[in-house]
Parts: C-alpha cells; sequence; structure tokens
DNA sequence: ATTTATTACGAAAACGTTTACGTAAATAAA
DNA sequence: TTTATTTACGTAAACGTTTTCGTAATAAAT
C-alpha cells in the first residue's frame, strides 16, 4: 500500500491537514507535533505526491529552459549554471530544444498553458521576430527571463553580454592586427545578438574611417553544408575578406573547414575570431581568438532572476537588463 | 476566468465526463459531439490541466534524463536524439546533471517516489558501483533504460556501443602504428564502459605479445588540474608512453596540452586516440584520430526502448542490450 | 414479442494534496 | 473578572481531471 498524507494522519491520530502543515512547517502546528510527523514519514518513506500537490496548490516546482541547440559550448555551459541554482532550490529543470524553428518554439510555450511549469528561461531562436507567443504567458502569471537572445519589446529580466562592445572589440582587433576588408557572419536579421554585435561592428569601422560593405554581412543558416557553400563563395571572390567575424560559435568550424580546402593560411591570408566558449579552441590548428562569453555566470544570473520573481508576490520579474561582459581571447588566428 | 472541462460541459450542456472522453477521443462518444466538444475547445482555447491529469490518471507524460555532463558532446548529442523522439510522442523531458556525483544521482532517483515522471534515462556516474537506488523505481513501476554508462545488474533494456571492441581496435590502431607502450586513460574502476574497453586493450595488447603493465593504466578524475597532473607525470618518465588511448572526451584536451607544455610532438613523440564526438576533432592541432561512437542514435534508441516500456501494460522493458558499433576514424594525431 | 447488444451519455467518486475557516483551550490584557 | 489574543489543531471544501458504474434509448437477435 502506498503511503500518503492519509497514512500519517491515521497512524499518528492526527487531520491530514495537521499533517500537512506540520510537513511544510506551518507556524500553526507545534514543535513537538512536527517532530512526530516527520519522523514517522521518514521511517514509511513517505514522499509527497507531486501532481496532488502542484493541482492544489498551483506550483509545480519546475522551471523550463528554451534553447536552440545542446550542442554549443556556450549553451552547454549556460544549463549548468541554470542547473546548479536550480538544484539548489530543489527545482526542476525541463529543456526543450528549438533547433532554430519558431514553429517549435511557439507550440513549447503553447503547451505551457497546462501549468506544467512555474517559469521559463528562455533564449529565443533566430526566427523569432516577435514576443507574442510568449507575452502569452502572461495571463497564467508565468514569469519569464530572457538569457542571451532576448526579445527587447518584453518587459521583463533579461540577462545579456555586452554584444555591441564584443562586436566592436573583435572588429577593432583585427584592424589592429592589418585586417581592411573585414566579413561578419550573422544568423539572423532579427535575433539581438546579431544586431547588436553589427553595430559594434558598424562603429569600429567608422571609427577607423573604413567603409562598410553590406556584401561583407553574410547571413548563415541553420545548414552546415549551406554555410560552407555561403563561406566558400565569399572567400574565391578576388577582392575576399583579410579577416573575419563569426557571431555564433559553430560557424567558426566553417570557416577551418573553408580556409583548409581553399588553402588558405590562417592567420597569414586570412584572420579569424570567433564567438566561441569551446575550451578547445586553444588546441584548434591555428588557436582561435575568440570573444569568449561567461556562459555559466549568465545561466546563474538568469536563474536567480527566475527564482527571485518566483518569491514575489507579484509574479513578474522586474524588467532590467544585467550585462555580464566577455572577453576577447587573443590566439594565433588573428596573430603570429 | 479560466476555462476548463466543466466550462466545456456548460456551454454545451453536456457532463465533464462527456467532454473529458470526447476529448480524448474515447469510443464511447459519438462523433458528432466529438466534433462539437474539439471545436469549443479550440475556440475557448483550452488547455488541460497536466496536474489534474497526472495526479487522476497517474501519468505524467513525461520522463526524466540522468547524464554526468551536459559538456560532453557525446551527451550533447544523445539529447539531440533523446529529444527528438520524446518531442514526437508528445513526452516532456526534465535534465538531470550528476557531475559524477553518486550522492547527487541518488538523491535526483529518491525525489521520482514523488510520481514526477513516467520513466528514466540514465547514464551512470562514474561513482555508481551498484543499482541499489536505482531498482527502487521498480516498486513504483516506473521503468529505467540505461545508455552508454550500464549497471550490469539491472534486469532492463540497455543501449551500449562495442566497447570492447572499440578498445581493441584503438589498441591495435596504436600498435600497428608503431606504439609499443601504451597508456590507457580511464575514469572509473566500476563503470562497464571503462572496464570494457579496457578488456579490449588487453585483448589487443595480448594478441600481439605485449606485456600489459598496471602502470599504464591511469586513472582520471573530475578535476581537470589534477588530471593534467596525472598525465604530466605519466609523460616525464623515461620510458613514457608512445601511445595514448583517452578513454573518454575531456581527457584528449589534457593529453594535448600537456604535450604543449613538454614540447612533445604529436604524432612523432606520441601518438594519441581518443574517445570522442568533437566535430572539432578536424580542426584541431594535430587532428585528432577517435573513436567516433553514434551519440544521436544511441540516445534514440535508449528513447524508443523507453517508450515501447510505458505502452506496455507490464511496464518493465525487456533485458535485452542493444550495441550500436561505434567507428575508428584516422586522422594525424596517429599517423603522419 | 421478448431478450440481448450496442451506443451515447451522466452521476459521482476518486486521485492526494493544500487551505480557508472554525473552535476549544490556554494565556494575556483590560 | 471579563475580554481579547494566541496556540494548536480539526472539518471540509477545493484543485481539474479520469474512470467506474449505471442507464436510458435504439438496434439486433431470437
Amino acid at each position: 500500500m502506498r503511503v500518503t498524507i492519509k497514512t500519517l494522519a491515521k497512524a499518528l491520530n492526527l487531520s491530514t491537514a495537521t499533517v500537512s502543515k506540520a510537513l511544510n512547517d506551518s507556524y500553526e502546528i507545534s514543535n513537538d507535533t512536527k517532530q512526530r510527523v516527520k519522523a514517522l514519514a521518514r521511517e514509511l518513506h513517505y514522499v509527497p505526491d507531486l501532481n496532488a500537490s502542484s493541482l492544489r496548490s498551483g506550483r509545480s516546482k519546475t522551471i523550463a529552459v528554451i534553447i536552440p541547440e545542446v550542442a554549443d559550448s556556450f549553451f552547454s555551459q549556460a544549463i549548468n549554471g541554470i542547473e546548479s541554482v536550480a538544484q539548489e532550490k530543489g527545482y526542476h529543470v525541463l529543456f526543450y530544444l528549438t533547433h532554430e524553428s519558431l514553429a517549435k518554439e511557439q507550440a513549447i510555450l503553447q503547451d505551457f498553458q497546462s501549468g506544467r511549469v512555474d517559469g521559463v528561461l528562455i533564449s529565443v531562436t533566430a526566427e523569432t521576430h516577435n514576443a507574442a507567443h510568449i507575452k502569452a504567458l502572461e495571463s497564467k502569471k508565468i514569469p519569464v527571463v530572457f538569457f542571451d537572445r532576448i526579445c527587447d519589446e518584453m518587459e521583463t529580466a533579461k540577462i545579456i553580454t555586452d554584444d555591441y562592445e564584443s562586436g566592436y572589440k573583435a572588429t577593432q582587433h583585427l584592424i589592429d592586427c592589418g585586417c581592411r576588408q573585414i566579413a561578419l557572419l550573422s544568423i539572423s536579421e532579427n535575433l539581438s545578438i546579431s544586431n547588436q554585435r553589427m553595430e559594434g561592428y558598424k562603429k569600429a569601422l567608422a571609427d577607423n574611417q573604413l567603409p562598410f560593405n553590406a556584401a561583407n554581412i553574410i547571413y548563415c543558416a541553420n545548414d552546415e553544408s549551406y554555410n560552407f557553400c555561403l563561406i566558400k563563395n565569399l572567400m574565391v571572390q578576388a577582392n575576399r575578406p583579410d579577416g573575419i567575424i563569426a557571431t555564433v560559435e559553430k560557424l567558426s568550424g566553417s570557416i577551418y573547414f573553408v580556409c583548409r580546402e581553399l588553402h588558405l593560411q590562417i592567420p597569414t591570408q586570412v584572420k579569424v575570431i570567433g564567438f566561441s566558449n569551446l575550451q578547445s579552441a586553444w588546441l584548434l590548428n591555428p588557436p582561435l581568438t575568440t570573444i569568449t562569453q561567461p556562459a555559466f555566470n549568465m545561466g546563474k544570473a538568469a536563474a536567480v532572476a527566475l527564482f527571485k520573481a518566483l518569491n514575489k508576490k507579484n509574479y513578474s520579474p522586474k524588467n532590467e537588463i544585467l550585462v555580464i561582459p566577455s572577453s576577447l581571447e587573443i590566439r594565433n588566428s588573428t596573430v603570429i
């Protein structure tokens, strides 16, 4: 037989209400009773039914994390940050991968109307250009916190890195290394991070009296072989770039593959800098200069912000942006 | 006001029972009624309360995935495989990271007594040497499927790769390349994969009349700098190995770092082969020869096996081992 | 014409909690 | 002493489903 609150109540000659309150450390219950209840619960290996609890209380002790990919070291590390605080708070974490598909993102969020989760951490897809489906959670009073890839139109907590400055720094570094024709690999026209990084790129060009050339902005897709072609086409041109910035991790690899195929030497013929958290950046051939993002801390900060909202009576997170800076790590893909 | 089954029932002048059955496509309900109910449900954006549903039915439509790390490309890819089938089946996926801690693994499984999940996919920690805490799920009729890192003593479905053969192949390859003193980096004495890979290693040595030297088996820990020291100590010896096998992904990187520090040339002075799924293996300096595991397919197969069990009246998965072979991919860390 | 099946639905209990409200006893304040 | 407050517990409803069982009405079989 399953041991429920009733089992305990009967055995101790108490009401289920008292037992429930005792287990939840209610002020209404004497210390003595609490001890007795908890002792018996432990002895009989009582474990509360989560579904019953959630149904009645309206809280599921579960949060959702929605990200585009997991095979990206940024998100891997961010997950670790999130998980570390969730486990500490006794919360459980549902993971969802959108694979950069807006439709999937919508379907996932739609499901949260079911009361499955108490809060949501999200990094939107490259296709997401408005937040209607995310705003729908407001009606259920489910707090949402963005990290990395945010939606400007939502008034909530957002954890980002200094994308604008990073774009600037990356570009300036290449210019300092002698580059005059710098390509920027992006993945989306509506993604906050892409736009910010590009703005920084443009500003750096302007500050150095270098012309901005729209042809040097390459929008990549979610298809590796397609991206390979795009980059290859870029690099076979007569006036090919002498510097490339990959604004998203997976694109760095593609650049290396193209350069290998075309026998282009990095960094002598072309310099490369990638937004990446790969520990193996050091081990690449040549070691990759990176903009390294504080992924773990961003994940952690996002989770902290979410739990802060979950503890408020007014569910809604403070509308504020937390910026955790990235760092430029110079290696041999830009300098000899 | 929230729209529940009662709302629909009242509006259509039906009982809640009928509405529920209609929504679940029960044979007891006429097609006409089903249409009307579903139409109104759609119109009013009705979404069933998962907690109520789970409480009554005893099924949560959620599975758990327990893995040691996520910052490991094997697990990243496996997750993709799992997620792909879960999403298709309309199930949700809870993720838990053990960080190789048995205590954490136990705590996580303990929590599953709450009815939170219908089934579990697990890859155990390096510390796990018995399955008592996992067997405890049997009393709750929660099916468990192992992938990659299995527990022999559990009678259930297990998805693995051909670890023994992979260990053999890796060793034989190094021998073919001229190595006579081969070190094996392991992470645990009780982990199935470690032992199998080591047995394959031993067999290959024996088949080639090479002596087995226990000093060449290095047990690494979950601490990068500690591992670095271990490997460094190994490589500063006079009779240092001329070949190393890293049986787990993260150790390959450590080997490269040590070799860089000691100015040891790969592959001329020491040849390296790693169990790894990093796409960047190609891009390392030098490109890393790997045993590449079918991570995505293993994850997928594990999920499929679990769902098969979830659909059975008798919850328990078939006690069988599915082996999906790995492949040796030869690159320049073993050949010039 | 009577019995038996089948179809389509409803009443009500059940799942295991949490919580609003009530209350008796003990204590404190007036 | 009377009244107010606090302490510690119980009663019972509620959360939103699913499911068992019952039952009319219609159709089929005898």
